[in-house]
Order: C-alpha cells, then sequence, then structure tokens
DNA sequence: TTGTACCAACA
DNA sequence: TGTTGGTACAG
C-alpha cells in the first residue's frame, strides 16, 4: 500500500518513459502483492474466482518484461514485520469498530422508528402510514399493526402509493405463479433474461433460480439419462455443471440484491430489553413474512461462491463434493505438483476460463483428463451451496418433505424449533424441502447424494484437513453419516410435528422472539467465522509460491525470497547496484531508500512512469529523513498517520519543524502538546497559519514512534552476494505460442539498436508543475532552509560519501554489512549505494552537486550485474538536467500484446494530464555517455 | 478484496 | 484549497 498520497506528492517528479527504453536493465520486480490481488481480486465477467490466477498474472507480466527486454529479478515476500502486522490489525479492529457503531445506530435508529410507528398504530393513525415496501410484507391477510410500514415518504402520497403498491404485489404474485406453472411444465421456458423476470422482487427472483437449478439437477437422473460413452459423459456432466453454474451466478446477484435490501430495511437484532411494542412489531413481521424461515437459511449460503478461489493444491480428484456422479472419485493427488503439474496449470491459466469450459465441451474429450476433472470439481463446488459455509452446521436437505425445519444450535435441536405453515397462496417450493440445522462439535466430512432425494453436508472449514485427507474419508465415514442424520430427523419429524400444531396456536411472541435472537446470534457468528475462514483461505499458500517460483524458472528469470519486505528488498538491491531499479507501485520502495522506480509498468491504461530519488530532493526537497516523516503523518502500513493531515499538510509540518531524523516530528509533538494546553487560554498570535490548522490535530499519545522509522531505516533484507543470471525461457506449452511468439521473436533478436529517443519528457512542464500553491510553498521553503545549511545538517551528504567509493562499493561494501548495525550518528555505508547513512538523516547541502553525483553514481553495474551488456542508463540522461532539443518521436509499446484491448482507457485519457502524455510527445535526445 | 480515481461535501 | 468519505472500476 505504501504511504498514504506519496504518489500524488511525488507526482510532479515522474516522467513518462517507453518501455523500450527499459531495455537490457535488470529490474527487481515486487511480486507478492500480485500472488496476494490475483487470489483475493482477480474475478471473471460473472465475478468468480480464477483458479491459477497467481500463474495466469505472472505469466503475462514475464511476458510483457521478456518483451521488452528488461532483465527482470523477481522478489518474494517473506514474513510480514511486527509492527505491520499491528498496524494492519489495528487498522482493522478499527474498520470493524467503526462498522459496528454504525450498525449500532442504524439499530437504534429503526427501533425507534418502529417504536413510533408502533405507538402511531395504537392510535389509530395507521392507515395514514404508507405501507412497507414489498421485501417486508409478503402476506396480506395479516392485520394492519403487523405490517411493518416502510420508511417514511411525502404524507400526501401515502393513499395512492399504498394502493399502487397492492396492485403491484398482486401483479407480481401473478407473475410468480405463471413463472412456477412454466418451470413446473419446462424447466427451460423461463427466461430469466427477459424483463418480466427482471421485474421481479429479488426473493422470487431467487426461488425461481432455485427451481430451476434444482430442475436443472433433476433432468440428469430423471428426465435425461447419462451417456454411456465416457466423453459424452464428459460433456454431459459439464452442460449441467455450466447451466447451473449460471444459475447459482444468478442467484448469488439476487442474494446480493436481498442482502442489499435486507441491509436497508429489515431489523437485524432486537435486544433482550426492547419494549414489548418493539417485539410485537417484529414478532408480526416474522409471522406476516412467511419467508423468513428460509432468508435465515440464504444467510448462510450468503457468499457461498467467494471462497471458490482459496488455495488448493492445483488439482484435485473430483471425489467428495461431486455430485456423486461417477467418475474417477479415489483418485488423490500427490500434495506437491511436480513440475508437470505446473505446467498443466499454466496451461489451463492460459485459457480464458469461460473459453476452457466452451472448448471443451466443443472438442469432448479434448482437454486432457485432470484439467476436465479440475474444472468439474470447481463447478461442482460451486454448485453445493452448502460446501462452502460456515463451520459446524449440518445441513440435511431431503426430498420431498412437506415443510421446514429450523432450529438453532444452542440446547437440543427441537427446542427452538419453528414451523412455518405451508403458503396457500403461494405454493412454493421450499416448502417440498425439509431442512434441518443444527450444529455439531465435529464435523469432518462431506457428502452429496444428488438422486433428489437427499443431500447431506457436515463440514468443519476451520479444521478442514487436507483435501485429499477429506477424500479418502468421505468414502468410508459418509454414509454412517447419513444414516445417523437420517435416525435422528425421523424422530424429530414426529416431535416436530407434535410442536408445530402448538406453536401456531400459542402466542408467538416469546418464541418467536426467542428464536430470532439466538438465530441472529448464531447467524453473525457464523457469518463472522466465515469471513475469518475466507480471509484466511484466500492467502497466498507456499503452494502458489512455489508454483510460481517454477514459472519463473521456466522462463529463466531469477528470483530471491526476501527475509521480509519485498518493497525493501528491493530497495536494498537497487542501492547495492545490482539492479537498475525497481517495478513497482509501492511508495514504501522510498522509505526503504530505493534510488530508481518504475511505476505502473504492469497497468494497462497508464503509462510507464520513471522517478528516481534524487529528483525528489531536488524537485520536492525530499530525503528519506523526509519520506518516512511524511509517512508518519500520512499513514503508511507501519503506522497510523494523523486524521486530517494529507501530503499539503505533511509537508507543511516538515516545513514548519526542522532537524535531522525524526526531530521534525519530535519538536511538532511537542509543539502540539504545549499549545493543546495552552489553547484552552489564548491562541499564540505568533502562530503561523500552518501553526493555527496544526492545532486542531490530534496527535496520538507516543508519537513519533522510533520504531517506524527504525523499520524503515534498518529493514531486514538479504545482503547475500549473488549476481543473477537469466536463461531462456524453456516454456513448452500449448496455446500459449500466441502469446509466446512475439516475447520469442523479441527474445531471438541478436543486438539491440541503440535508441537515441529512448527518454521522453513529455509534456513535463506542464506535469512538472507543483500546482498546490501551499505545497509549493513548503517546499520552496524548506529546499531555502537546506540550502542555506540550516539549522539540521550536522552530517554531510550521502552522496558525498557514496561518490568515494564508487566503483568498488556495490559488491565489497555491501558484503557483510548488515542494517542492524547502524547507530545514530553513525555512517554506515549499507549495500554500498548511494545512500551512504541509513540512520542519520541530513539535508540536502546542494542541489544541484548531489543531482550531478547521483548520476555518475548510476554507472556501470559491474560485478553485481553481469549480463548488462552495454551499461546503458538512464540515469543520467534521464535527468532534468539538459536542455536538449526534442524531437517528435513515436511512442512504440507493447499494447498491442499485452494489453487487452476490450479495456478501453479509462476518463482518465480524456482528461488534460491523460491527454498529455499520449503518443507522439516530444522527447529529449541525449548524448549518451557509456561508462564501459 | 483492495487500491485508485473521481466527485461532492465540508472546513 | 485540502481532506474526507462515498462510489465505481480495474487488477
Amino acid at each position: 500500500m505504501g504511504v498514504h498520497g506519496l504518489w500524488r506528492l511525488l507526482e510532479s517528479t515522474g516522467k513518462p518513459i517507453n518501455p523500450e527504453t527499459l531495455e537490457g536493465k535488470i529490474l527487481a520486480v515486487d511480486i507478492s502483492i500480485w500472488l496476494n490481488q490475483a487470489v483475493k481480486g482477480v474475478r471473471d465477467r460473472e465475478g468468480n474466482s480464477v483458479q491459477n490466477a497467481h500463474l495466469l498474472t505472472l505469466f503475462h507480466r514475464i511476458c510483457k518484461l521478456l518483451f521488452f527486454r528488461i532483465k527482470p529479478v523477481f522478489v518474494f515476500d517473506g514474513e510480514a514485520p511486527l509492527l505491520k502486522k499491528q498496524t494492519l490489525a489495528l487498522r482493522r479492529q478499527r474498520k470493524e469498530e467503526m462498522s459496528r457503531e454504525s450498525k449500532q445506530t442504524n439499530e437504534k435508529l429503526l427501533r425507534t422508528f418502529l417504536k413510533r410507528q408502533a405507538i402511531k398504530a395504537a392510535l389509530g393513525d395507521q392507515s395514514k402510514e404508507p405501507i412497507p415496501s414489498l421485501s417486508s410484507v409478503t402476506r396480506h391477510e395479516v392485520d394492519d399493526m403487523y405490517v411493518l410500514p416502510a420508511l417514511p415518504v411525502a404524507e400526501e402520497k401515502n393513499e395512492s402509493s399504498s394502493g399502487e403498491e397492492d396492485k403491484e404485489w398482486e401483479e407480481m404474485v401473478d407473475n410468480y405463479s405463471t413463472y412456477q406453472g412454466e418451470l413446473y411444465d419446462n424447466p427451460n421456458s423461463v427466461d430469466i433474461n427477459s424483463e418480466e423476470f427482471a421485474s421481479l422482487p429479488p426473493e422470487m427472483k431467487h426461488e425461481i433460480l432455485k427451481d430451476m437449478k434444482e430442475f436443472s439437477k433433476r433432468r440428469r437422473t430423471m428426465y435425461q439419462k447419462p451417456p454411456q460413452n465416457s466423453g459424452d459423459f464428459s460433456q454431459y456432466q459439464l452442460t449441467g455443471l455450466l447451466q447451473r453454474n449460471l444459475l447459482n451466478q444468478r442467484l448469488g446477484k439476487v442474494e446480493k440484491e436481498m442482502c442489499e435490501r435486507s441491509a436497508g430495511s429489515a431489523p437485524q437484532v432486537y435486544e433482550q430489553d426492547s419494549e414489548q411494542k418493539s417485539h410485537s412489531i417484529e414478532s408480526n413481521r416474522l409471522v406476516s413474512e412467511d419467508h423468513s424461515h428460509y432468508i435465515l437459511i440464504k444467510g448462510f449460503q450468503g457468499g457461498k461462491r467467494r471462497a471458490a478461489g482459496r488455495p488448493e493444491p492445483l488439482w484435485r480428484p473430483a471425489c467428495d463434493e461431486q455430485d456423486n456422479e461417477p467418475g474417477p472419485s479415489s483418485e488423490v493427488p500427490e500434495p506437491s505438483p511436480p513440475s508437470p503439474c505446473t505446467l498443466k496449470a499454466i496451461q489451463a491459466a492460459m485459457t480464458d476460463s469461460s473459453d476452457k469450459e466452451d472448448d471443451q465441451i466443443r472438442n469432448g474429450s479434448g482437454a486432457s483428463p485432470r484439467t476436465l476433472l479440475a474444472i468439474q470439481q470447481a463447478l461442482a463446488e460451486e454448485e453445493n451451496p452448502f460446501v462452502e459455509q460456515a463451520a459446524n452446521v449440518q445441513i440435511s436437505v431431503r426430498h420431498p418433505a412437506p415443510r421446514v425445519v429450523l432450529s438453532s444450535s444452542d440446547d437440543e435441536p427441537q427446542d427452538d424449533t419453528v414451523k412455518s405453515s405451508p403458503q396457500e397462496n403461494l405454493n412454493l417450493k421450499w416448502n417440498n424441502t425439509k431442512l434441518h440445522l443444527h450444529e455439531k462439535d465435529s464435523l469432518l466430512e462431506s457428502s452429496s447424494e444428488e438422486d433428489g432425494e437427499e443431500v447431506v453436508v457436515q463440514r468443519n472449514l476451520a479444521l478442514l484437513p487436507p483435501r485429499h485427507e477429506r477424500g479418502t474419508k468421505s468414502n468410508d465415514e459418509s454414509n454412517k453419516a447419513q444414516l445417523s442424520v437420517d435416525g435422528r430427523c425421523g424422530e424429530m419429524e414426529i416431535r416436530q410435528e407434535m410442536e408445530e400444531k402448538v406453536t401456531f396456536a400459542a402466542p408467538i411472541c416469546e418464541e418467536l422472539e426467542a428464536l430470532e435472537s439466538s438465530l441472529q446470534a448464531e447467524q453473525s457468528s457464523l457469518r463472522e467465522l466465515k469471513q475469518q475462514q475466507e480471509r484466511m483461505a484466500n492467502t497466498v499458500t507456499g503452494q502458489m509460491y512455489l508454483e510460481s517460483q517454477e514459472l519463473l524458472q521456466l522462463f529463466g528469470v531469477p528470483f530471491l525470497v526476501a527475509p521480509m519486505e519485498a518493497e525493501a528488498q528491493c530497495a536494498a538491491l537497487d542501492r547495492d547496484d545490482h539492479t537498475h531499479g525497481t517495478i513497482t507501485d509501492d511508495s514504501d520502495v522510498w522509505l526503504f531508500g530505493g534510488r530508481h522506480v518504475y511505476k505502473n509498468f504492469f497497468s494497462q491504461n497508464k503509462y510507464v512512469e520513471y522517478f528516481q530519488y534524487s529528483d525528489l530532493q531536488n524537485v520536492l526537497g525530499l530525503d528519506r529523513a523526509k519520506l518516512i516523516n511524511l509517512a508518519y503523518l500520512l499513514g503508511s502500513d507501519y503506522t497510523e498517520g494523523v486524521a486530517g493531515v494529507g501530503y499539503v499538510t505533511g509537508m507543511e509540518v516538515l516545513n514548519e519543524f526542522t532537524g535531522p531524523g525524526l526531530e521534525p516530528l519530535i519538536q511538532f509533538s511537542k509543539w502540539w502538546v504545549e499549545a493543546q494546553e495552552k489553547k484552552r487560554l489564548v491562541a499564540d498570535p505568533r502562530d503561523t497559519k500552518v501553526k493555527k490548522k496544526l492545532r486542531e490535530l490530534k496527535l496520538h499519545p507516543g508519537f513519533p514512534n522510533p520504531a517506524v522509522a527504525q523499520a524503515y531505516l534498518q529493514p531486514c533484507v538479504d545482503q547475500a552476494e549473488s549476481s543473477f543470471s537469466w536463461g531462456r525461457p524453456q516454456v513448452d506449452i500449448r496455446r500459449t505460442e500466441e502469446t509466446l511468439q512475439p516475447v520469442m521473436k523479441q527474445l531471438s533478436t541478436q543486438q539491440t539498436q541503440m535508441r537515441i529517443d529512448s527518454f521522453f519528457h513529455m509534456a513535463q512542464q506542464e506535469k512538472n508543475a507543483i500546482r498546490s500553491q501551499r505545497l509549493r510553498r513548503a517546499v520552496t521553503c524548506m529546499k531555502r532552509k537546506e540550502r542555506n545549511g540550516g539549522e539540521d545538517g550536522e552530517e554531510g551528504s550521502e552522496e558525498e560519501s557514496s561518490s568515494l567509493s564508487k566503483s568498488k562499493r556495490g559488491k565489497v561494501a555491501s558484503k557483510g554489512s548488515n542494517t542492524k548495525g547502524a547507530t545514530e550518528g553513525e555512517r554506515e555505508v549499507v549495500g554500498g549505494g548511494f545512500l551512504g547513512s541509513e540512520v542519520t538523516l541530513e539535508p540536502l547541502k546542494e542541489v544541484s552537486c548531489t543531482n550531478q553525483v547521483s548520476q555518475l553514481d548510476k554507472g556501470p553495474h559491474s560485478a553485481a550485474a553481469p549480463s548488462q551488456r552495454d551499461g546503458k542508463d538512464s540515469d543520467s540522461s534521464s535527468s532534468d538536467d539538459n536542455g536538449g532539443g526534442g524531437r517528435e518521436v513515436a511512442m512504440v509499446t507493447a499494447r498491442s500484446v499485452f494489453e487487452s484491448s476490450r479495456r478501453g482507457c479509462r476518463g482518465k485519457s480524456t482528461r488534460g494530464r491523460g491527454n498529455a502524455r499520449g503518443r507522439g510527445k516530444k522527447s529529449e535526445i541525449k548524448d549518451r555517455t557509456f561508462s564501459t
């Protein structure tokens, strides 16, 4: 994530570059963030996780890098530093607190509202109230008093609108009945894409989709005999699965819609001490809404597809969660797949998921059996709504029992049982389903029978054993489980039938209220658990790391695993001259001491931007200490930041309070504490405008925590001395030729043409201008103060030190030099980079001088970069020190190869700056001097 | 899911 | 003018 808003501050120092100019450069690439994004973020067009997304992403990016003949070094994250964990945990906690508070507020509001409505109803003016929204009223025969009114609308509209809604409602019920009829006659006759269907309330859509799914399942066994031929059978299976997958996706959308609606309209929790009136309203509402029982069940189902992308072995057997269809169900994969597996995975990843499915259907047995199985497995998993749900829930679904039974988990299942009565005007499908939920302490297995008669799912995701273990267990244990469940259900059926009559005859308020609260509690705890599990499940596993590393090996791309933060490692490599820079979008790299950063390299709608540390100093007067101090103010992975401070105010603080290292922040904190004390008396008239504003901020006690600076200045990095080497891709994968071909062609070109047009200054004047007045002022003042050699510069320039030992330092200085050793005031040349001091943070003595030094500094990448052919180096020429003439140069990119054509440029491209970066911009022609 | 960009509201 | 929170969107 980096420092909040730091890139915006730095944007004026960035130079858009043509990626072709990166040819031959050794660039570190932080891969970890992609892996996380690939797992958590990559979705297909329908919003589903994409399996092997990490390999897919990696593949494309490697190709892009190689196309431009960059020599990438991939850096994997190691363990997260404690400080980062703490900060992230704190942030998460805050977020949760915030949402809890807001939820509580909403509940209070709602309770108050309900009380008011109840009072109004009691006073007899209920008729004037608007009728509640459709989703909250499902029966007309209930007394007005039981109808939950909608949020207030203009009084005059009430009467007419309630009449209209009645009509609307009836229409929808009619629609639904029509659909029901059609569905029973011909499951395929219902057009779920029709406007008519879209106009139905989500609850109905949900039911219809569920029905259709049910039919789709049954069709195979009841109406259509499975083909005997194995190839045909695969097709047959896939067709069914795809269809259900589609329905599942639609269901998911409708569920989301319902969730959104219910979040706005339905009461969530009612505390035990609620007044009787609100109880009765809530209770009545439960009665009035005979959907309520299934809504609770839906709560469990909600987001069932979310976990589809959780880490799994690459390929797994289609055993336990299959729809008990015939197949090689006993196959158990090796825990760590050998290279061929990775190859297959890559191959699968190369194929667009939707194409993949289509192709395989078309080609029958065209795909490898394992691929087929993997797809089937993935689809089948989605297929079963209960597989991915929260832990400790046992669900038994039986057909065609005549009612829905729900029991909470607290005590004996029977005790909290409530029955729904079969709905008389709506003959709904779920009345043919019997559901039974209760908690189970040790659940290990899931099994399902899909002959239309019975589904039993038991699962404890929290204690989920590895899949292959589960696979073997299912075979011998799942029958037992069903039997025991059946026995229990049988007894309960009788008892519950008895209870049903009693339950409905007796006053229901209390029972419903108790049920509601216990279910509510259970639901929320389950939801929490589920979310936690999903979070856990969606982390990048070691398996994925290995797969990614294997892929890199296939491409002949070197990689290393950082002891901790990859960004810190990348920065260290840069400083040590092992690399020419870092490809990253994470601004933390600056705080770790990065020198050369290429941003947006993998972004499709942006130009690659090149930033260098010397420019941050020259243009903005920012050195590493100031950057770190900005992190304290703006917030980063290591520190929360100060609320109300953005990058402009942050710079103002740094201008207001000067000194080396943390001194400015210490001064700021001191001043602030005093200012708070004085504040009550009288504001200091001598305070600057800025200070007046700063008084109003809120600093955490202990600000600034020195551990933060420590973490940035002395990150745990690997200083091992090793040179990288790059091989030729040995990727022999079908269906990758299209992508790989241009890469291979590019790579096989022997000599690269020197490019005089390598560097671009596209509308730099416009871009480099600091537009904010306040920021301009702060920067100017700050730089002036520093040029005057003022109060804060006791150490010499780090550049000076680095220039002393330019030739050797790369290897020699870094050898054995450990970041730990640095102490305040000690000048340690860590890694031999030209940032000499890791701890002492000194101001710029002379801007132009240091700039020059830093250019010289990045000379030959001698031993550390053995394959650096020509010493071509952007650093000197890409600086702003040269006023060379310009000429029009076409911007050549590999856009067509690596960037999806279906994605248009976003709005930005039509705006000023985006336009300015378009093709055919001025480039600066530089005389290149080659240090070799 | 998360980060980023944009917009509107607010100070 | 800057910050913030909401929203939309893309990787």
